[in-house]
DNA sequence: GTTGCATGTGAGTACTCAATCACTCACACT
DNA sequence: AGTGTGAGTGATTGAGTACTCACATGCAAC
């Protein structure tokens, strides 16, 4: 028998990284202030415990979380950039914006941004993790697209466009003001 | 001397409205989940005993002052539309903006907005207010300005950006990113 | 002025939550 | 086998939390 990989703890650095992964279910449903760490605890498997092994606290967690949630977001941007580099601007955010609804066809990640986005009110530590994200994802979006100021905000007033009509679960209700809202607005 | 008002008791209907629109504050700043009800009961000076006396429970007091944040907000795009009546569905989107950036321009009612769209996810109660009020809403759009579902749905995708630079308070910062999401928005 | 009812509160209850700590166990290395 | 270190947990704590209830007070009508 060779020296098979068989030992049954993580470290400590594979851990976080399943935390970071879980949690985002966890929070999606009932953001920053109504999850517990329990819940968290559960969805990774580990200890309510050892949750504060792997984070000093429970702004920390949310903080990475967050930030994970980011980082996601951007790779599948860039994904989505990647099968139309060189195009014109407008088929570029077309081709981001495909990418970001195959994304966020699992509604957590979007879930959470928004509960970032409000918990940035009165959390100082998470609104400098969403400013720093949006920071970014914009100027990505700006550089990859080559898309001017106006053609920029729009790709991004209509993903918070987007985050109303996930939370409410708009597409579940049939009606006039529902297919205005979401006109246009690709799912998978 | 008249009989004039001279008691120091209020209706509880009065007690209720003030709660209403004190509650706005409170509710703000760290939203459902995040905000207790002593809290409230502070802001309008009554004590958190009596808040259960005028509201069931949390939840249908968060709810009243949710539908009460939706019927200011209709409130005010009413007087914004009066001001453009007989004129081009733009220039009547366009008072409408203005006045809502008016209405806001205190950030505690656009915040609410934001929680309760959050909440909307784990809180069916909330979910339904929400969708009602922007069911009302973006039929009344519609209908004041005359645009078209593109038009209408632009107005909101628009607001909705709005909620995001405002959690954010992306206007403190100055940046190229900020710059380019806050292009053309109105703020007094 | 006393009766009856609505307004309003102080002092709880039962429970949950974030955070801590003493502790056990797994593993690599000698 | 022995030892040091990091992974992981059960039990607990102290600070809230939503919600309740017995009781007090204001006020109008007779």
């Amino acid at each position: 028998m060779q020296p098979e990989r068989q030992r049954q703890l993580s470290t400590a650095e594979e851990r976080r990284e399943t935390v970071l992964r879980t949690a985002i279910g966890a929070f999606a449903a009932r953001g920053y202030f109504g999850t517990t760490t329990t819940e968290v605890a559960k969805a990774a498997g580990i200890s309510q415990a050892y949750v504060y092994r792997l984070f000093t606290d429970k702004e920390a967690l949310f903080v990475a979380v967050v930030e994970h949630c980011f980082v996601r977001v951007r790779a599948s941007l860039e994904a989505g950039a990647a099968g139309a580099r060189g195009s014109s601007p407008e088929a570029v955010l077309s081709a981001m914006g495909d990418a970001y609804a195959h994304l966020i066809s699992d509604k957590d990640l979007m879930l959470v941004q928004l509960h970032a986005q409000a918990a940035t009110v009165s959390e100082p530590a998470v609104r400098e993790a969403v400013r720093a994200g949006y920071a970014r994802t914009v100027e990505y979006v700006r550089g990859a697209s080559g898309g001017d100021d106006r053609q920029v905000q729009e790709f991004f007033a209509v993903g918070m466009l987007c985050h109303l009509v996930v939370s409410m679960d708009a597409g579940a209700v049939d009606a006039p003001w529902t297919r205005t809202l979401t006109a246009g607005i690709r799912h998978y």
